[in-house]
RNA sequence: GCCGGUGUAGCUCAGUCGGUAGAGCAGCUGAUUUGUAAUCAGCAGGCCACGGGUUCGAAUCCUGUCACCGGCUCCA
């Protein structure tokens, strides 16, 4: 018989041959590197018997795809081996990852990471015995009786597709049911390794029983998986709670309360210089700025709807002489009473209001992250009142505009989502649809790819967000873009038309950077805590040989600190190896050595981070180069 | 909030079987005046997260609270 390679050649066998036989036809390296293969577009094991013109894809381990056929037969082995060792454990799912595998389970006992290396050796020792993964297609009733002790996959078992026949996947004495494909046999699994153990609510809803999430990673080879973990070692490295500590940038501290963090000069400083940047930016790009209480009347927030919306994230009202005020989750309400304060004209618009706005969210104790999950964050927030046909060039711009601002700051890499009408919402479909649909065609005109996150969207109006990654891979939502048409009409928001009439216009809401806070978290494990030049605390040390050189040392740091370098001198009794030192921990970009050649010729020794020494320059040309660099952000 | 783990000096961490607290770095003092990642010596520093219990005796065992860490759920 014939089949098709996906480069349109062709490709003869003997009747009853398998996906591996074309894997193996076309060369040992393949056969060897195979874990599945696609159909007829459909991904099936390499067990799977041929027919007469079928199109044959093999998958490898290196593709996307393959490596995750590794891993889910990883979380395969992974199951077996908890079976063994805690009977009567009953099965989740285990599916694998973007960096690896987990397996969900309800143990009869709880277990702990000092548990994995006990079941790492039982899935060592099935490893070993390259048990054959061994599918078996059968019907519905006899699925339910094989899994009769298994509440959970009987659950599964209820809900699959009724076209999609049940199958099951047997390695050794283990059964699971699953779609596969699975790798041929576990003795492919070469490096894999199990990482940590957490809970997790059972298809991920609280109301559902928690179970033992053990999750774990695999890769083609042993090297490719001792790569990996060095990485998690460097994200480690690069974490922002660690760096700030470090860098002495802020703490969190206990007694002024969980989520609330405290900037230390140099923390502050770097947020300042962000902040005036970010003022500049912003007035360049013809907005103004606007400023709001922390408090406001619990009327405030009925009017708004927060109080029937949003209350699960809001603070406790205070009772001010029988009046209940509200420290603010948002900066919405108060920009909208500003508008209010006047009548405004179809002339006026698109009015933009900035302002970097503290806001405070109650957030449930387990989720506070460092820096990027408080409870008392400053948004770089902004509101543009705009007329329907200004809405979608209006989105365009914020776009073009939250791409120059990331991109200062290094950040070219985000994910995309547009985020649709939630349950819990307000507003009538037509202008949910309307504003999902500015959004959709404002991201398509900027050329940004993008997946749709399907009622992620805010109580009052869909939105777009980008997310960036820290340290660990995680992904934290930073920028915001929300459609409003709502909180207009809740404060009977207007402007008088051309033709002398009442309208409404519609509010767009956004962030930026997100807030401060998360924004300075990414900044941090971004640069690895090593500032570039414009963002650096400090950002040059002067390091003089001895004390004799003290008074010439003083006139460089004057004359750098006129044009508003941040230099610090260094004027402690240390060697010089120890002053680099510790201004190499203190990851300061520039560091000056000031010695006796120096001083008789009016030079400076500069050392980099980044590249150690480069010798000595002329001081007035290293004042004109970092200068232009600042001020280039460079 | 939920599951699991952790909490000892400013920081990073030891602390055995329940017998009363230890190191390195940082800090302070003194000596050294130093040329591209740690000069030497001395001193000081602790309500062992907090509360209750067991015990002759608790950093250690039990228990409650708080915080932190890894996840889940929820979010900028």
């Amino acid at each position: 018989m014939k089949i098709t390679l996906p480069d349109n050649s062709h490709f003869d066998l003997t009747e009853g041959a398998t996906a591996l036989d074309v894997a193996a036809g076309v060369g040992p390296r393949l056969a060897g590197a195979a874990v599945a293969a696609k159909v007829n577009d459909i991904t099936v094991d390499l067990s799977y018997h041929l027919d007469e013109g079928d199109r044959v894809d093999i998958i490898t381990v290196d593709s996307p795809e393959g490596l995750g056929v590794l891993r889910h037969s990883a979380a395969h082995v992974l199951a077996a081996a908890v079976m063994q060792l805690y009977p009567g454990a009953k099965l989740g799912i285990g599916p694998a990852t973007r960096d690896g595998f987990y397996y969900d389970f309800q143990l009869p006992r709880p277990a702990s990471e000092a548990d994995l290396p006990a079941i790492e050796a039982k899935m060592a020792e099935i490893v070993k015995a390259a048990a054959r993964f061994q599918r078996r297609e059968l019907s519905r009733e006899d699925a339910a009786r094989e899994f009769a002790g298994q509440p959970f996959k009987l659950e599964l078992l209820g809900e699959l597709p009724p076209e999609e026949p049940a199958s099951t996947y047997t390695n050794d004495e283990f059964t699971d049911l699953c779609r596969g494909p699975h790798i041929p046999d576990t003795g492919r699994l070469k490096a894999f390794k199990l990482v940590s153990v957490a809970g997790a609510y059972w298809r991920g809803s609280e109301k559902n029983p928690m179970l033992t999430r053990i999750y774990g990673t695999a890769f083609p080879t042993r090297k490719e998986l001792e790569q990996y973990l060095l990485n998690l070692k460097e994200a480690e490295r690069r974490d922002h709670r660690l760096l700030g500590k470090q860098l002495d940038l802020f703490h969190i501290d206990d007694e002024v309360g969980a989520g609330l963090p405290l900037w230390h000069p140099k923390g502050a400083l770097v947020r300042k210089v962000i902040e005036d940047f970010w003022r500049d930016a912003h007035l360049d790009n013809d907005y103004e700025m606007v400023m709001i209480p922390h408090i406001a009347s619990a009327d405030l927030w009925k009017t708004s709807g927060h109080w029937d919306f949003y209350r699960e994230n809001m603070y406790s009202p205070m009772d001010i002489e029988g009046q209940e005020y509200i420290v603010k989750p948002m900066n919405c309400p108060g920009h909208i009473k500003i508008y209010k304060s006047r009548i405004h004209s179809y002339r006026e618009l698109p009015i933009r209001w900035a302002e970097l706005g503290t806001v405070y969210r109650y957030e449930r104790s387990g989720v506070l992250h460092g820096l990027l999950r408080v409870r008392g964050f400053t948004q770089d927030d902004a509101h543009i009142f705009c007329r329907p046909d200004q809405l979608e060039e209006e989105i365009l711009s914020v776009i073009r505009f939250v791409l120059f601002m990331l991109g200062t700051f290094g950040f070219d890499q985000y994910d995309v989502y547009l985020s649709t009408r939630p349950e819990k919402s307000v507003g009538s479909d037509e202008n949910w649809e309307k504003a999902t649909g500015a959004l959709k065609a404002a991201l398509e005109k900027a050329g940004l790819k993008f997946a749709v996150d399907p009622g992620e969207g805010v109580f009052y109006g869909p939105k777009i967000d980008l997310k960036i990654r820290d340290a660990l891979g995680r992904a934290w939502q930073c920028t915001t873009i929300q459609v409003d048409f709502n909180l207009p009409e809740r404060f009977d928001v207007t402007y008088v038309g051309e033709d002398n009439e009442v309208h409404r216009p519609i509010m767009i809401h956004r962030a930026l950077l997100g807030s401060l806070e998360r924004f300075m978290g990414c900044l941090i494990e971004h640069y690895a805590g090593a500032f570039p030049l414009w963002l650096a605390p400090v950002q040059v040390v002067i390091l003089p040989v001895a004390d004799r050189h003290l008074d010439y040392a003083g006139q460089v740091a004057a004359r750098l600190n006129q044009e508003r370098i941040r230099v610090q001198l260094d004027y402690s009794k240390e060697s010089v190896g120890k002053k680099i030192r510790n201004a190499e921990v203190d990851k300061v970009p520039y560091m000056l050595v000031i010695g006796d050649r120096e001083e008789d010729a009016g030079m400076v020794s500069v050392r980099s981070y980044a590249g150690g020494d480069l010798g000595s320059r002329p001081l007035e040309e290293l004042v004109a180069d970092l200068a232009r660099r600042v001020e280039t952000k460079t």
